[in-house]
DNA sequence: CTTGATGCAAAATATTTGCATGCTC
DNA sequence: GAGCATGCAAATATTTTGCATCAAG
């Protein structure tokens, strides 16, 4: 499971905005550091949160959380998760493959990852002419934990 | 690629419904049919649109759709899948497999399946102790039409 | 200096909830 | 009849936007 180092990531999302004729900011880079920082899915407010604890980001806004996710899954440096109630949640994209089972009792989410599934994926995308950027896989289910507490539903 | 039939769908909410000791209405039938009607996925307001449409569904209130998604999510009769900027859209769940390209650029969804990540996806939760009760798979990219009229980007 | 990005607050959306009343069972 | 579900409106929560100002290039 190889993952980027934040550097990588820091440059290649400048290079993203100097090919666009953006403007770099640091509370940009605050927050993808942040989101680095604290591996995970989270919410848009949880990052906010994150991102002014860092050095400098005491009075960064919600609005520039929300500018910067929408600018960071555009160019897919972020993926965003939704599951039932708990809303849509975002996690930096930094792993190979990325691939989740969720527990539908508990909320959990486990992590796995399959080169074969990603294998068969690249077929399937490539009998519809599709070019593959990024992709997400969820499995909805009960996790060993909860099958133990729960036994008399359904 | 075999689909449930509407009667089926509304018998199996029916004892669900029982289950629960809750009560059976025509409200949550109406949605469930207008769904199956229109398949495809849809934000919950799209899907009220579509209920009062139907016969005796004029004066349903969005609250009671909502009510029912998040009941029927949790029934496993719908799943949501949300994608950027185009927030959560539910569909019904009526197919054995479950899986979608979504084109970044034009937002096109493309259905497909495989039986073999199905079974790929099997092993992998079986891994993990994880009992599968749904699953739902999105490959990101740019789709064939894209492609065309899209070349210099990136 | 030009123009994108930010922070704030307001606006727009989306989602949930309280409550009186209607319907199932 | 008892109690869940509904519709409506109000309350929340979430996300976007306008605008004055800041700061990168």
């Amino acid at each position: 499971m190889k993952e980027r180092s934040i550097d990588s990531l820091i440059s290649r999302l400048r290079i993203r905005v100097k090919e666009q004729n953006l403007k770099n900011t640091s509370q940009r880079e605050l927050i993808m550091a942040a989101m680095y920082k604290h591996k995970g899915h989270f919410t848009p407010e949880e990052i906010l949160a994150f991102a002014q604890k860092e050095e400098g980001g005491k009075n960064i806004g919600i609005a520039t959380v929300y500018r910067a996710l929408n600018f960071f899954e555009k160019e897919g440096f972020v993926v965003s998760i939704s599951f039932g109630a708990d809303g849509k949640k975002y996690e930096l994209n930094i792993k190979e493959h990325h691939d989740h089972m969720i527990c539908t009792e508990c909320g959990k989410i486990i992590e796995f990852e399959s080169d074969e599934i990603e294998k068969l994926q690249e077929a399937e995308a490539a009998k519809k002419d599709f070019v593959i950027k990024d992709h997400a896989m969820q499995i909805y289910g009960i996790c060993k934990d909860c099958q133990k507490t729960n036994k008399g539903k359904n």
